[in-house]
DNA sequence: CCTACCGATCGGTAGG
DNA sequence: CCTACCGATCGGTAGG
């Protein structure tokens, strides 16, 4: 709104720098002096573009979040609702993660391991970030269960946080261990919650 | 082993004020000047105790693994082997997070996932501490079958992924939405995958 | 957008 | 274990 349409472009290509840097380093990790020297420009000019070291932090989170709509929502929900958009939102997360789009994996993982026990704008950020995913998580089981695609006895929320605890911890374990056959077993946990399998034998 | 006896139990106090910092603001938030505050000495009588910053990283992070085996693992283990104390791992893990041994939540959340993207000995140690983890539950599994008391075409490394995916996605709600909940829907998942319950008509 | 600077804090050292 | 420092880097400012 009150902007400088100028440099919108610049600015959106220095916060896409910010959030790969953050991916690896953490929010904190991430400092003017780094990202300025990283861009090829002085310090106070980058510091110019934002008045503030929490204010480069927020629109960083800001930035990712596009980042996550383009990759992994806004493709998912060309799906039309029911169980096959519920698979494409986690397949599409997993792909986000397991490419390192950014290169330290989730974004937001990193940043919300960081901030989670620290009150104040930034995690009030991530938390509605992650109350945002969740729901959209929640509401997607909720119409598959509506179309007959899943058990009717299906708990939207609880099925929502098993998956999520899936994707994430695929990611961390990838990440951690190098060992890309974290995403294998998220997908067969998330395949055999989505596909009424019980047994284990999927593939 | 080429030690200071006299000032061991010194030295072990500071690296569990030094796990409390930690899990709130990350090893690299973790500062000498900052630990040294706290503790009312001197910054370079702390040094003196561990000679470079990431030695005292490294040390927080055994003093941390010594902990958990007081508050999770020691406990669990004196049940015997079968799928009670597999329940009792994870019961024992979420009371852990769940009453905030570490006021940031469970230590090794925070700081594995600020160094999982950054190569070098403290994501070693890290990647090691989870491994033992991993092998501890994915074990205690595999003797639970053996037994009988879970399906004998359970996979122990699958199983393992799913309880650990969900004990940590409890203790990163928990932390960043205020939302004691996330421990209950652990519960039930992880009753769930171990009681052979199918529905989610639990409690 | 730049150069040149500010006080505070960082990890670490000298010397006792 | 302490006081007193070191150079480097931090977020941020002055002035252009």
């Amino acid at each position: 709104m009150a902007g400088r349409p100028r440099n919108e472009q610049a600015r959106r290509d220095i916060l896409r720098t910010a959030a790969d840097l953050a991916s690896v380093d953490g929010l904190d990790g991430l400092t003017l002096g780094r990202l300025s020297t990283t861009l090829g420009l002085s310090k106070s000019g980058l510091f110019g573009y934002f008045g503030s070291k929490e204010e480069l932090q927020l629109a960083t989170v800001r930035r990712a979040t596009e980042v996550i709509l383009d990759e992994v929502i806004t493709p998912a929900l060309r799906i039309p609702p029911g169980v096959e958009r519920v698979r494409a939102l986690c397949a599409r997360w997993l792909d986000y993660s397991r490419t390192r789009v950014f290169p330290g994996g989730c974004f937001f993982f990193a940043v919300m391991a960081e901030f989670d026990a620290r009150p104040g704008p930034l995690r009030e950020a991530l938390a509605e970030g992650s109350r945002a995913w969740t729901g959209l998580i929640t509401s997607s089981i909720a119409e598959a269960v509506e179309l007959g695609e899943l058990a009717e006895d299906t708990d939207p929320a609880q099925l929502a946080f098993e998956l999520i605890a899936f994707m994430e911890n695929a990611n961390s374990v990838s990440l951690l261990q190098d060992d890309a056959d974290a995403y294998r077993r998220a997908e067969r946990a998330i395949g055999n919650r989505l596909g009424g399998r019980r047994s284990v034998i999927t593939d």
